[in-house]
Formats: C-alpha cells, sequence, structure tokens
DNA sequence: CGTACGTTTGATCTTTCTCAATAATGGTGG
DNA sequence: CCACCATTATTGAGAAAGATCAAACGTACG
C-alpha cells in the first residue's frame, strides 16, 4: 500500500468518476516519471513559482497552505496518499499557495510537458482531471463554508470527519480511525483558530466521548453522533454511493 | 455591454488564457441556448440537483452560496457578468451548493449535453474551461485564507478589493469605484461575519477615508493605501499582466 | 539524559455576537 | 406624485467565543 506502482495510482484515481479508455491508460501508465523521498516540511510547490513538473503522493500526507501578508497560515486543504498534487501549476503560468509535506513521504515527479501533451492526445484524461479539480473545488467550497459559519467545535469536528471519510473511501482508515499526522498548531492553521483553542475543543470533544486520543491516532466511539456535531454531510465530497454512507450501514454488505 | 451576443462572451472568456482555434470559435458559437431574464434571488443552481443546463451570467449579478444544518449562510463566491455559472455541474452528479441571482438580470441557458458534446469532440475547449476552473478554485483558496485568517477589517476590504479587480478587468468598473450589488447581510454572509458588524468596520473604513459611500456605490480614494489595508495582492485572480497591477500603474499607458 | 518541540492549563483581554430599538431607504399601489 | 410598507442600515449595551500571554508539563529523539 505504501509502495505502489505510482501511474497505477493515478490511472486508479482518474478513473474512478471518469471513464478511461484501454488506450488512455496505456498512455497514462507510460509517462516518464522521478520517484523522490522527503522529510516533513519540505515543498512540493512554492507560492509565485511554476514547478517544472506534476507531483503525485505515493505515501505520506502533505498539505496546501498560503500565508497573509502578516506571516500568518492558512492551512487549505490536506492531501492523502495517493492524490495528485498540482494540476493547478500544470496549466496557470505560477502557483499562488505552496505546498508542504505533512510528515515525510514519498512522491513521484511527472514533467510537465509529458502530462500537458498527454492531455492534448487524450481527451478523456483531461476530462478526468477537470473532474478531479471540480471535486477538489467542492471541498473549497465546503472549507469555506466551514471556517466561515460554523464555531470551533463543529469546524474541529468536521474536519476529522472529513479525513475519517477520504482515508476510508482510500482504503486508509479501519472503522473510522486513523492516525492523525497533524500538531494541534497545524490543526489550528486548517481551522483558522489558535493552537490553544484547538486544545481545549479537543478535550472538550474527548470529555464527551466524541473521539478517543491516543498520541496521534484518533477514533470515533460514536460516528453517527459526530457527524451529527460536525454537521457533516460528505456529499461534496462526491465519492459515489459507495462511501456516502456511514461505516456502519457500510458494514452491512 | 448589457445584451452582448451570450455566446461571443463565452468565447472572449475562454479564450481569454488559453488559445481557442478558429474551429473551436466557431462550434461554440453554434451552441444552441436559451435567453432568461431572472429577478434577484432566483436560482440558478439548487444544491442537490442536476441542472439540465450550463449557464452564463449575461447580465446582473450573482453569487454561490451552501447552508449550515443550522440553516446559517456561507456565500462562497460573487459571479459577475460574463461569467459563466455551473462548469461543476456540467461533470459531477449533483450540485453541491447553490447559485442565486443577487440582482435581477439575464442568464444564457446552454444545454448541457450540447456542451459536454462540443468538449469531448474540442479538446481546446475542455482545456479552456479546466483552467478557468482552476483559477475559480484559486479564488477558493484565497477565501478560505481571507476568512481563516484576516480580522474583519481586512477581511472586508479584501473582498471589495477583489471585486474591484474582477470588474475592473471586466471592464465593468470606472478608476476602481463600482455599484456594489450587495446588501450588508449578504457581505456579512460573504464574510462569515454578522450584518451589525459588517456595518459596523464599513464605517470605521469610511471614517478612514478608505472608502467612500453612497446608496450603494463604492469606490477608493487611496486604492494603494486600500489594498495595504486588505492585504491584497490580485496575483491569485490570474488575470496577466495586463490587470495585475494598480490602477494608477496601469495608467501610465 | 537533555533539548526542542508539542501539549496542557490558567488568567486576562479583544473581537465579535446577540438582542433590541431606531432611523433611512426604496419600491409600490393609489 | 404621495403615503405606506418592507427592507436595510445604524446604534447601544451586555454576553460569549476566541485570542493572547505565560508557565508548566510531556515526550521523542539525538
Amino acid at each position: 500500500m505504501t509502495d505502489p506502482k505510482p501511474l497505477e495510482l493515478l490511472v486508479r484515481k482518474l478513473g474512478l468518476r471518469a471513464p478511461l479508455s484501454e488506450d488512455d491508460c496505456r498512455a497514462i501508465l507510460a509517462l516518464p516519471f522521478v520517484r523522490k523521498s522527503l522529510e516533513a516540511g519540505a515543498y512540493l510547490v512554492r507560492d509565485g513559482e511554476a514547478p517544472p513538473h506534476s507531483t503525485i503522493l505515493l505515501s505520506g500526507f502533505a498539505y496546501r497552505q498560503k500565508l497573509t501578508g502578516m506571516g500568518t497560515r492558512q492551512i487549505i486543504s490536506l492531501l492523502i496518499p495517493g492524490e495528485a498534487v498540482d494540476f493547478q501549476s500544470l496549466f496557470l503560468d505560477s502557483a499562488d499557495h505552496n505546498v508542504q509535506m505533512l510528515t515525510r513521504g514519498e512522491v513521484a515527479l511527472v514533467p510537465r510537458i509529458d502530462l500537458q501533451d498527454l492531455i492534448r492526445a487524450h481527451g478523456a484524461v483531461g476530462r478526468a482531471i477537470l473532474i478531479k479539480t471540480l471535486v477538489e473545488a467542492s471541498i473549497f467550497r465546503e472549507w469555506i463554508l466551514n471556517i466561515g459559519r460554523r464555531d470551533a467545535r463543529a469546524r474541529l469536528a468536521h474536519v476529522l470527519c472529513e479525513l475519517a471519510t477520504r482515508l476510508e473511501a482510500q482504503g486508509l482508515a479501519v472503522e473510522y480511525g486513523y492516525e492523525l499526522p497533524m500538531t494541534q498548531e497545524q490543526l489550528a492553521d486548517a481551522l483558522g483558530r489558535t493552537a490553544v483553542h484547538v486544545n481545549r475543543v479537543l478535550k472538550s470533544l474527548e470529555a464527551d466521548g466524541l473521539i478517543v486520543r491516543t498520541n496521534r491516532s484518533i477514533s470515533f466511539p460514536d460516528w453517527n453522533r459526530m457527524t451529527r456535531v460536525a454537521d457533516f454531510d460528505g456529499r461534496y465530497l462526491h465519492l459515489g454511493r459507495q462511501h456516502a454512507r456511514n461505516p456502519s450501514s457500510a458494514a452491512e454488505t
């Protein structure tokens, strides 16, 4: 799981929501790439620059991030293993945000040009990328709602639910428990709150039996209650029916 | 300006950042469409539904919006005349947010299928739409930063600057003054604050000579100072060099 | 085994919200 | 054109959520 064939990952990812032909898949699998190991904190994309390659996250987590002029940081989104990092910079002149490794991990770098050519030659691949981009935009919209209109408690619960759901869909979480690879300060930057406040809210969720923490691992004793507190409805993730439901009903199968 | 040929608008919009061939343009211009007048508040897209057509805003303003389970509203983005509304729902099963008219105005409705077929046949059009989607995603990211990490004052100033810049780029604002078609409550919903607080901040900006308001029209006596207060740097709008600078330096030409 | 980083806690201060009342404003029917 | 109604804007006072500052406590890793 942590050492997959990079391009098969991409094929699987893209093919999930958009139909790809045999030929499309072959073309993707033929892409050249370089595999690279990175430490936590390493930059995958830098604001203002135009990276010469497109990146796929093979293992480890990463996050998008922007800074205000005052130097405060906002984490824009979280990237989980298996996700492609920068379709944005593939077609825009320069990056408008940073992407950094959250944990150490491995990435595959595909030269920008090759992917661009592939898209030009294979319309379906371009469409698949468009769809992935649309889904990511949907997640951005939900984050705007989350940060703009939910109090710290629901807000924190919401990103925990989102992460659980996405990891589950990717086969990386067991029964809605997972290793949360973030410090409370990073969590705070994702929520637009301070680390101190995140700490207090975390404890309050714990006191209410909504989450259980041991070190960095987190689980949800009562997922349904958790989603209610979080005001979480995973439809915005556009995962399709197989993952849209909660695990208890999914477990019926 | 308020009564343009709808599809030429689309061609102009799409062609701005991506090269389209003669043939591509002809295909776009041949798309069937229906023109429709709408009142303020009318829905263009409804959360959960899949609209059977793609919409272009010919005149008037619109906004994207989501609701929390508690019923509080967050405005996700503003749409200005000339913009296409729903590439999202063009490829995803169902909408994950609402789009409503902010003012009364006119739209052109293009059948979903026809646009999908066009994209399948003309790769460059698909790429142009992908690029527009990427730019919109960039704006979402900036809003996440804005709402998450800027105080009410900078936050409000920031959306005022963004709107000024986008309208300017579209040729709809004179020297960074424009008709702001939003109530303070709508503004509040865009900022994740209350209307009362927006009112106070608005007055404070006015008291400091950063904005001048008469009815709904707003202007900026000192644009440079305004952008500093707003922590505004328009690069995230990806408008290209012609619009990235402030009006005073642009006026040199 | 010590240092750096992350977590936890308390006390105090700010920002923003809530509730409530009053003043403008714009649009509508007569 | 005017009176009226419904929004919208403005203002004040008190309450709450969250920020800030500061210190103590853990813990992982070199």
